[in-house]
DNA sequence: CTGTTAGCGCATTCAA
DNA sequence: TTGAATGCGCTAACAG
């Protein structure tokens, strides 16, 4: 403000540029177009200090190169844009510590609300002190994901097991027989909720749940070693269902390598609609996680909170669905009566 | 720091936790474990204001979903979270207005520094006071990959140029006579350089220079439309070098439909190495970008220049080399003799 | 209609 | 060795 003093004090300035009806017009015009004309801008420092917000959120993801994550932030991003707010952006790489320094780090002052994917580690260990801790201080956040069921806070998460069925019930539909299953190791709860959603297609068919045909990859391990596995057993599989396009792409390069043609001796379905599943040839048939439209409703749940002032706020909980995308991995659905 | 006042002042407190030699070692003892034991932490907003700097820098790119984007954010939160700054990412969506308004926002005092990859609307536009306004302020500005000749800063670059010439020296060497090369319009300045290094490796071979193998791609327009031009030539290519992964992949997808045999008939090559290229099939050669590399120096030129005290600081531009990364869609080069 | 004051939370003089 | 005062830039309450 400093330099403003033309003519009148600091705050009859401040006044004049929130339009205060206790000024004159003609001062504020004056004081209004010398502002523009320097460019003047409140300091957003001093206005966070006195207002104890800052007019941004922050975000926690595993890891900022994972398709999905990127699409989920371009929607976090739009609408918080759109409200007047900021996005700051901090990765855990999957480690638990990193978790809690970024969440202590955020949760000093720095944000207004957290919006946080849950790392690996952090569902492995199961210590999620850190988040309750969050709370208790009274501070905004809402999991999108990859969630944790105690903590009691907004979550958006995909219709994992939905999604599943429906990509596992597809490929019973177009007539596979051996349906494997790429997964992840139990604790991480995408996986193991897409699993399920696999499981409940198989036996509601008439297909027996094989439990060869269920492979959880560690991904501390070579993938593709533990995916080849399912190539070398007798029966080879006519359907593979992966809980992500990484491992649906590996296998279909190893299927094409054992000389398999894709869609016609093994249908691939994979999970995400990345880059990968478009661009890949075949292009893979997937499931789409629509992650902007998680994006969006994470953020409208966390401003909503954070605007709400009632005292008996409601946490909600909600479940985007999954939508089948066909491509050229799987076979083409033979009858369309088939249901 | 409130609260403290169990017994002491409160300037005492700030002293004893900065470990000040002007606190007796016994009152500062008391005072740190009580610290310790109620997790205080000074707070930001407080400290922002005094120190007037944030220990966050900002980063502005066209799109956060572009998997080289999202390698040189991981490399900058990498060496900006170990100097314990944090990062606040925005994205221009590639449009001029978004460009300026991030950072507007960002140079009123929410950054230390701020590192940017210019939208391609500006490159178009040619309005670059936006950047020159910033460094009038006095805010350390570093550009990488997208970056303006004219703006006085420090620059990371990949050398373009080079990276183009590798790549059609590559599809010479394996035996490529008719080369194609799929650009962006002139005004996106690593399109250009790369099909710079294209015409130079074009030019230092014995092959002429045609006029009908150079596309640039309007992303305007349908893709994939343009790309197929390029099939309905009499004499089609026998080898492609696209400046970005996406049009590699296109091109491989429309190669195959229209029967030709990837590498056998038609070498491809791409332009930086992401997913598409790691899980495509044939997995697709490319021209390595080290996006994690460019990120690293980018924030280490920042960091270096918020430190530097120096009146008269030099502004660098740093070169990050390509390399080449042989893969399937590409003939292997029959003598290994041939340079 | 305009100006003065106080305080957001901290660290840094300077005085005791 | 400790504490009181000041200011970072701003706004809202209160005075004039």
């Amino acid at each position: 403000m400093i330099a403003k003093e033309f003519d009148v004090s600091i705050s009859t300035v401040s006044k004049a540029l929130k339009d205060s009806h206790e000024i004159s017009e003609e001062v504020k015009e004056r004081i209004k177009a010398f502002a523009k004309y320097y460019h003047y801008k409140p300091n957003s420092l001093a206005l966070n200090l006195r207002n104890q917000k800052t007019k941004t959120i922050g975000i926690i993801i595993p890891q900022i190169v994972h398709h999905f994550f990127t699409k989920v932030i371009s929607g976090i991003e739009h609408v918080a844009n759109e409200k007047g707010y900021n996005v700051m952006i901090c990765m855990s790489m999957d480690s638990y510590e990193k978790e809690v320094l970024n969440m202590d780090m955020l949760a000093n002052g720095v944000v207004d609300g957290i919006i946080v994917s849950v790392a690996k580690e952090t569902e492995e260990k199961g210590d999620y002190t850190h988040f309750k801790d969050l709370i208790n201080n009274g501070i905004p956040l809402v999991m999108f994901d990859r969630v944790i069921d105690e903590i009691n806070c907004n979550k958006v998460l995909t219709n994992d097991v939905d999604g599943g069925y429906l990509a596992t019930k597809h490929l019973i539909n177009i007539g596979c027989k051996r349906i494997a299953i790429l997964t992840t190791p139990d604790y991480v709860s995408v996986g193991t909720l897409r699993k399920e959603g696999y499981e409940n297609a198989i036996n509601n068919s008439n297909l027996p749940l094989n439990k060869n045909l269920i492979v959880k990859i560690d991904e501390k391990l070579e993938i593709e070693e533990q995916i080849k596995k399912l190539f070398s057993l007798k029966n080879l599989p006519d359907g593979i269902f992966a809980v992500n396009e990484i491992y649906a792409a590996i296998a279909m390069k190893i299927a094409t390598k054992k000389g398999l043609k894709i869609p016609e001796d093994i249908s691939i379905l994979g999970f995400t609609d990345g880059l990968i599943s478009q661009f890949s040839s075949p292009s893979l048939s997937t499931v789409a996680q629509h992650g902007n439209t998680m994006g969006q409703k994470a953020i409208e749940l966390l401003l909503n909170e954070i605007d709400s002032q009632e005292t008996d706020y409601q946490f909600r909980t909600k479940i985007v669905e999954t939508d089948l995308i066909l491509r050229e991995s799987t076979k083409k659905l033979k009858y369309n009566s088939i249901k």
